[in-house]
RNA sequence: GCCGGGGUGGCGGAAUUGGUAGACGCGCUGGACUCAGGAUCCAGUGGGGAAAUAACCCCCGUGUGGGUUCGAGUCCCACCCCCGGCACCA
């Protein structure tokens, strides 16, 4: 009756068929219904695992479609091919990168081929080749003359495992990106793209963006990291301006000390001579610290006082200059004014070492404290707090006021009255007063500060080894949750801006700077300019020449590509160590000159390529704008959200770059994104013998080898964690199809989730049911024409008819919007269960089985291409699926039948009926068939309804008494 | 610490604008076919109760506690936990 499904001998049969049909062509002049379908290009490193298939087969899926949809679809497909592993390969191996890059090429493309993962091969790159890196070269050129690529010397990450720098973005947590080595710090010249010029369009520009998801917005927008605040001028005794830049201008009156990175080119000339060694000393051990140790030693603040003063602008007062390597030479101007009492990190550095404090912004809460040692005041004093309504609470004789802020003066004189003669106390909230018998004293300067100090020094002779009022409130635990906050309130101790409310002090204390000319309004970002340089061999040599007459030259245009030297690959490599590529005349003198030997960064390849897809061998030119202009931004880019900084950020600078350049009309490539999850996998680790194949892990989670205890953890697959599924083996056992099906179908596509080998089983369960029912069918609708007359079907068939069209509308739905693809597989396995049993029913009509086969066909196609073509062909249809349009869904279908009304009384479920389609959707009708209803009526026997509220084609939802 | 995303059966996950919670698949249980089954097929499967050669019925259930509503996985408030990003950024 129906035979076995086969899918070894279905597929080889098809394998080549949609490559010699030209399917996969794009009809590049023709833009009308085009559509750019582009994959993220991989690295072509080994072999693919079926954790790569979530990136390709989804994007197969969904070219399908679109191909079906009758789009223009441009799918190419390229190889991110420069890069450090294989470099690394090629040393292990003895061969050259070239050719250890070209064999894995072949391999991906003879993977994708049994995958049935299809591109237009005519357009295929490699980055690797003079014939693209030529053009990678040119814009370099470009970014050169618009000033957007520069040379300069400065601290940059430098991995001692990969023996090259890095770019920030490739620093995670103070380690490696690509080996997780610890990154040190190097002061090397480089070359930069001037990626910060484009910081605020970058940021700017990511609403234009609605395509993308969220959090791949927000990470790019904290990545940029954009505050705002104001740019104030310090001098120097000596008379050298010292620029901070603040985000809270509105505390300029509270800074009691500046700080400078230990980098800071000040410092040399600001130290005085007895801070000298000091100073050297804590320099050179901040220059030895790797990222990771100063994240490690985070928490305790060190730093050293220079020797020397700074005037603060504001206020005139001298205040000290320190060092810190808190503060980070790359960011803003790599000076802060410090602001103890509104900072924390300023807080406890001041605590640590000091440095009075000065409160000038009134904490929001309101609150105030006073504290009243024992045997300070005068009996009576309870009493007359307790009738003038204060809360306090008195331990161990001495008292603990809490007041509100407005009771300050109240307070001030009725505790004042009660005070020992030599004693004091102190009123803490929005500034610190202290309360003598015989007056009041505000801390609101420096001079105040010491005035104050001295005065309780005097008085009480166990205050001497206090340094700063800070420090002798410190003391009182009670107050320690006042002397400082970060939150924004009232100005005060501020002179003339004294008073100004929370929400207009930024605001004011900028446009008063900027009246007096001391400071201004600025913005500051957290993005630095992208560092490209690299000393490795395995990339685009960067076109510059380097003579000692003419300085540093371009290449000229016509002369490139400055072609990698193809030397004999043993051991590490730069292209220093090659004297005849070094060596090169001056393009502009003619004279003895050296070629520049740093590579580019593989990502400025990356960052261009979308555009070359369009005329791949263009000899010419990097790309046609003309047809560029037309065919992007990609319609549709799918990739993993591991490159949602890096490479997106890069892509997206490129482009506004060469947009401004006037190459391109667009200043976004990507107009909409799609980040699929990974797919992950029990991963097992040994300590003695490291990744363990999950295949060969003993019995009891052992390792093999040595029989210790595993350590296991589910991990995103990977080759050099050992836990992958290869892709041939589940193709020999259960072919493409199933592979396909399953990874489509295990969970949504943007989600990471766990293969599972049972799950695969599943989908390969499925189609050989859903292969032997068609097959089984063949016979009958063989001689069958036309699609069937829903006027003539029984209920049964009225019913399968529905299920088809609402299978139709999912599946298309899913495909055009969220790509919540496996709700769609789980909707075609829903009608493929109704279709066999429909076919178990007495009365079968052949036209509605042979509609039903049909779509089910044209419905999974994108999935399982192979069976799909296969059943197709044996239905006798003279075209392949690909030329056959995606079906429509009839709205009629949807409509008729029967549907189920659930009718709820107070709320609950009661009883669920079954309605004629016409009487569900009216809302009166609704309402009567409900109340009708004989379990309804048996429910609201003597009870009064009360309300009853129908929702067509929803449910009725009765209220009773 | 700050900013995002998310907590639904034994598991992966479904649930338009608030409208039948658990689609679909895995696993599990029982049965069939088999020398055998880790293959395949059929049936059942959120928890509890009632019932029992049947259908049906009741209660509880979407991280926790409150709230809005005829009705809440979905909205509001507070909290707990997990994941991701940034992290001395001035």
């Amino acid at each position: 009756m129906s035979e076995p499904y086969n899918p070894k001998t279905i597929e080889e049969r098809w394998r080549d068929f949609w490559r010699e049909k030209g399917f996969f062509k794009a009809d590049i002049e023709r833009t009308e219904r085009k559509f750019y379908y582009l994959n993220m290009f991989p690295y072509p490193s080994g072999k693919l695992h079926a954790g790569h298939g979530r990136n390709y087969i989804l994007g197969d899926a969904i070219v399908r479609f679109l191909i079906m949809r009758g789009y223009n679809v441009l799918n190419p497909m390229g190889w991110d091919a420069f890069g450090l592993p294989a470099e690394n390969a090629a040393i292990e191996q003895g061969i050259h990168p070239r050719d250890w890059t070209w064999r894995n090429i072949e391999e991906f493309k003879r993977q994708f081929r049994a995958w049935g993962v299809e591109y237009d091969w005519d357009r295929e790159i490699a980055t690797c080749e003079p014939d693209y890196y030529r053009w990678t070269q040119w814009l370099f050129l470009k970014l050169y003359e618009r000033g957007l690529a520069y040379r300069a010397e400065s601290d940059v990450n430098w991995c001692p495992h990969c023996d090259t720098v890095l770019a920030n973005e490739q620093v995670v947590g103070g380690r490696c990106e690509r080996c997780g080595a610890t990154v040190e710090r190097k002061k090397l010249t480089q070359w930069f793209f001037k990626i910060t010029d484009y910081a605020q369009r970058l940021l700017d520009d990511l609403e234009k963006l609605p395509g993308w998801p969220e959090r791949v917005k927000l990470m790019q927008k904290n990545w940029i990291g954009r505050s705002e605040g104001a740019l104030v001028t310090f001098k120097s005794e000596r008379g050298d301006p010292i620029q901070v830049f603040t985000t809270r201008p509105d505390t300029l009156w509270g800074a009691t000390f500046l700080v400078l990175a230990p980098e800071h080119p000040l410092v040399e000339a600001l130290t005085s001579p007895d801070r000298r060694r000091e100073v050297q000393e804590y320099r050179e051990q901040a220059a030895r610290q790797t990222e990771v140790e100063r994240l490690s030693a985070e928490r305790e603040k060190t730093g050293v006082f220079i020797g020397a003063h700074a005037e603060n602008p504001v206020n005139g007062e001298k205040i000290p200059i320190w060092i810190a390597d808190y503060v980070l030479m790359g960011y803003g101007t790599g000076a802060i004014m410090a602001v103890p009492a509104h900072d924390e990190r300023d807080f406890q550095f001041a605590l640590k070492y000091g440095i009075p404090i000065i409160p000038v912004i009134a904490p929001p809460s309101g609150v105030a404290k006073s504290y009243l040692m024992r045997g300070s005041y005068r009996g009576g004093l309870e009493e007359a707090l307790k009738e003038a309504g204060f809360d306090f609470e008195a331990k161990d004789g001495a008292l603990y006021v809490t007041l509100a802020e407005r009771d300050r003066e109240r307070y001030i004189a009725l505790v004042q009255g009660y005070l020992q003669p030599g004693s004091w106390t102190e009123v803490v909230g929005a500034g610190w007063q202290f309360v003598f018998p015989d007056g009041v004293a505000n801390v609101g300067s420096l001079a105040e500060e010491r005035a104050v100090l001295a005065r309780c020094r005097e008085l009480e002779p166990t205050v001497g080894g206090v340094r700063t009022v800070a420090e002798l409130l410190w003391g009182v635990e009670f107050y320690r949750e006042l002397l400082f906050h970060a939150e924004y309130g009232e100005m005060i101790n501020s002179g003339p801006l004294s008073g100004t409310p929370g929400d207009q002090a930024i605001r004011k204390t900028c446009e008063w700077l900027e009246e007096r000319g001391i400071g201004k309004y600025a913005v500051t970002y957290r993005l630095r300019d992208w560092l490209i340089s690299r000393q490795r061999y395995w990339g685009a040599p960067i076109p510059m020449v380097h003579c000692d007459r003419c300085g540093v030259v371009p290449v000229p245009e016509e002369e490139l590509p400055v072609l990698l030297p193809d030397v004999p690959f043993i051991g590490k490599k730069g292209l220093a160590d090659v004297p005849e590529f070094v060596e090169t005349a001056c393009p502009r003198c003619g004279g003895p000159a050296r070629r520049d030997t740093d590579t580019m960064d593989t990502f400025v390849d990356s960052a261009w390529y979308y555009l070359r897809y369009i005329s791949p061998q263009d000899e010419e030119k990097a790309f046609d704008p003309n047809l560029v202009n037309r065919w992007l931004p990609v319609d549709l880019y799918v990739g993993g959200v591991e490159h949602a900084i890096l490479h997106l950020l890069y892509s997206r600078f490129i482009t506004k770059a060469l947009h401004d350049m006037g190459y391109l009309a667009f200043d976004e490539p990507f107009a909409r994104l799609f980040t699929q999850g990974m797919i992950t996998y029990p991963a097992y680790w040994c300590e003695e013998h490291h990744w363990i194949p999950p295949g060969e892990v003993a019995e009891g989670n052992r390792c093999p080898h040595c029989g210790a205890g595993l350590d296991v953890q589910v991990l995103a697959m990977s080759k050099s964690k050992k836990n992958v599924v290869p892709p041939d083996e589940l193709i020999e056992e259960y072919g493409a199809d199933t592979e396909r099906l399953y990874t489509l179908f295990m969970g949504p596509p943007e989600r990471d989730i766990e293969w599972s080998a049972e799950g695969v089983r599943g989908a390969w369960r499925f189609l050989s049911r859903l292969w032997a029912l068609i097959t089984g069918q063949l016979p009958r609708i063989r001689d069958i024409e036309g699609p069937p007359n829903p006027a003539e079907l029984d209920r049964a068939g009225e019913a399968l008819w529905k299920k088809l069209h609402a299978t139709i509308k999912k599946v298309t739905e899913e495909f055009e919007g969220r790509l919540g693809l496996n709700t769609a597989i789980a909707a075609l396995m829903e009608l493929t269960g109704a279709f066999s049993d429909y076919l178990e029913g007495e009365v079968v009509d052949p036209r509605l089985v042979r509609e039903v086969v049909r779509n089910l066909i044209l419905l999974i196609s994108p999935f399982t291409p192979f069976m799909a073509e296969e059943l197709w062909s044996r239905l006798g249809e003279g075209k392949s699926v690909l030329e056959t349009p995606w079906p429509d869904y009839d709205e009629r279908a949807l409509a008729a039948g029967e549907v189920e009304i659930p009718v709820q009384i107070n709320g609950k479920v009661r009883a669920r009926l079954k309605l004629p389609n016409a009487v569900a959707v009216d809302k009166e009708a609704l309402r009567e068939a409900a109340l009708a209803d004989p379990v309804v009526q048996a429910r609201l026997a003597g009870r009064q309804v009360k309300r009853v509220i129908a929702v067509p084609g929803k449910l009725v939802s009765i209220v009773v008494g």
